[in-house]
DNA sequence: GCCGTTTTCGGCCCGACTGTTTTCAGTCG
């Protein structure tokens, strides 16, 4: 659903926009919420009129005539306009963590800052510290966060995961349509699944290129033409993203897919094995170095297979051990996304989800599920408005949900509470044990040392109610780092506690990352792979997390989410008063 | 700008925290 997501991106922009430029608050909010219900609609809204558009909560007829327009012309003139009298660069700005609307406005205003670059420039100055409502402290902080951001925050062009999917597979679809076209695969760091990608590469098999070139720099998301060759073609899309295409003879498929799915010190590692065998590897094939004769290309598994290797999945080639495990037939087998059988974090709109109760336990059953949970946020996050009563009456309308839909998925009932400054967290524990599931995350006191912070998780996870860490590094990528805590403490305690770490599925987050994943998996922690899902469409987003989990090597018993029903209540039973209600 | 209706205007999620200020604005979730 490509034109949703692009939708939701101008809506979004319009709203940072707006706020840059001091509107009312409230209007702004409206762009908010309709970017995040036009996110979350399940029906393309590039086909949909006025009236069909205005039938999703929270669009209006305003909004509704400016998703047309965009759908008619491919602009929103109004969008068009804000952004001549915002500044280009400005909004940026935003996604610096201590930088805000106001403040941005401000930087630009009294300094003609409009770049994050420009930004570093002015604090180390100290040109900041002279504005008004600014300080010392703040241009620290400022400083501080563009310092452990590095470059992610400067708008190098990569993106984060979610976005090049959805762009490679538009382009997938588009080059499919071809009769050229034969085998078709995206390669590169998003096959890897990297969580940031600098750009998609494309791979399509094929004796006949020219029409495959012809129609993939012709195709109506091209912004620039880089390249144009017979093997070779480069575009930038309207969003800034480098898509490169590479068309290969049929029978080099193998070889050149190991070739353009990388990574370079993957690559190396094995062509070195090559060498020490009298071999020589490229993207055309496996060679015999005296002969010139090729002895494998077809296929990935015949090319490793030769090198005497195992295939080795994408999400481990990152040259960090997997060519000598692979050379003993000693690579985990790592979780799948056919391992998983239910989902154990996602929102309704009872909270901030877009989708109602009813929506995504049936789409949680059309995804093949054997078992669900919702878990809406808990009081302490007030903006939620959550209470006793409204969780209560959650559980009451789950329990019919579920005679409705049968045995075929079990429907948990969770809520996601906030780890407070002390690790306390919210509800008394007989309130608590009500609940078949509890994931507790931290949303507030990033800053904290290590030793608080760490004190802090090691508590939540002693609560007897508590079953997993919601995204437990917090951070967010491009705009927020993640929390200092002792890594191998925390993992030693989650294993000791029987508490789950979470690999957050959320583009944004992918929490845990797969480094500490691979860490935790050594302290012998396990893991739940959960969307946190806030629509339907973020049901689809499983595959971003399992990919992260196997980047970090885990398999499918170090993964919570693959067990059966029975001993996955189980493990949720911890150490609650009364046996998990059912 | 959206919504709901006790409709056509008035309310819209709210509290904590931080650093600035000297009573509060800005940011965050």
């Amino acid at each position: 659903m490509r034109a949703n997501e692009e939708v939701a991106r101008l809506l979004a922009e319009y709203a940072d926009l707006l706020s840059i430029a001091g509107q009312d608050r409230f209007r702004i909010r409206a762009y908010e919420n309709a970017a995040r219900a036009i996110r979350g609609c399940p029906s393309d809204v590039s086909g949909l009129d006025v009236k069909a558009l205005t039938a999703i909560p929270n669009v209006g007829k305003a909004i509704a005539e400016k998703v047309c327009e965009w759908a008619r012309t491919g602009t929103i003139t109004k969008l068009e306009e804000l952004r001549a009298q915002v500044g280009p660069g400005v909004r940026d700005l935003l996604e610096v963590g201590g930088l805000g609307p106001k403040r941005a406005a401000l930087v630009h205003k009294e300094l003609g800052v409009s770049s994050v670059a420009e930004l570093r420039a002015a604090a180390e100055a100290g040109a900041l510290r002279r504005l008004t409502g600014f300080g010392k402290t703040i241009e620290e902080k400022i400083l501080r966060t563009l310092d452990q951001l590095g470059d992610k925050a400067g708008g190098d062009g990569r993106v984060h995961i979610g976005i090049a999917l959805s762009l490679a597979g538009a382009v997938l679809d588009e080059l499919r349509q071809l009769p050229e076209v034969g085998d078709i695969e995206y390669a590169g760091s998003l096959r890897r699944m990297r969580e940031t990608i600098g750009d998609v590469d494309v791979l399509v098999a094929s004796t006949n290129p020219r029409p495959v070139m012809n129609r993939f720099t012709t195709m109506a998301m091209v912004r620039d033409v880089l390249a144009h060759g017979d093997t070779k073609s480069s575009i930038t899309t309207g969003e800034g993203v480098q898509v490169d295409l590479r068309v290969v003879e049929p029978d080099a498929w193998g070889a050149a897919l190991i070739y353009f799915t990388g990574s370079k010190a993957h690559n190396v590692a094995v062509r070195e094995r090559a060498v020490q065998r009298g071999l020589k590897l490229s993207e055309y094939g496996l060679f015999e170095v005296d002969t010139g004769t090729r002895v494998a290309s077809r296929t990935e598994e015949e090319v490793y297979a030769a090198l005497e290797l195992q295939w080795i999945p994408p999400t481990l080639r990152e040259d960090r051990g997997e060519v000598e495990a692979a050379s003993k037939h000693d690579l985990p087998d790592v979780v799948s996304v056919a391992d998983i059988k239910g989902d154990l974090h996602g929102h309704t709109n009872l909270t901030d989800g877009v989708a109602s109760l009813d929506d995504m336990v049936a789409a949680a059953a059309a995804r093949g599920y054997r078992y669900y949970a919702v878990t809406d946020h808990a009081p302490l996050l007030s903006m939620q408005r959550m209470t006793p009563e409204k969780a209560v009456s959650q559980r009451t309308a789950l329990r019919r949900v579920q005679e409705r839909v049968g045995r075929r998925i079990t429907l948990l009932h969770g809520s996601e509470l906030n780890i407070q400054r002390d690790g306390s967290v919210d509800w008394d524990e007989r309130f608590l044990s009500g609940f078949d599931v509890l994931v507790a995350s931290i949303h507030s006191h990033f800053d904290l040392d290590r030793d608080t912070q760490t004190a802090r998780m090691i508590r939540a996870m002693e609560h007897p109610c508590v079953n997993v860490i919601g995204h437990p590094s917090a951070r967010r990528q491009g705009k927020r780092p993640a929390i200092d805590f002792d890594v191998e403490e925390v993992c030693r305690a989650a294993a000791r506690t029987g508490t789950a770490l979470e690999v957050n599925a959320q583009p944004e987050r992918l929490d845990l990352p797969d480094e500490l994943v691979r860490a935790a998996r050594g302290y012998g922690a396990r893991f739940v792979i959960s969307t946190d899902a806030h629509s339907v469409p973020e049901l689809d987003n499983m595959p971003l997390g399992v990919g992260t989990a196997q980047r970090g090597w885990a398999t499918a018993a170090d993964v919570v989410n693959t067990l059966p029903l029975r001993e996955l209540r189980k493990f949720l039973k911890k150490g609650r008063t009364t046996a998990a209600s059912r």
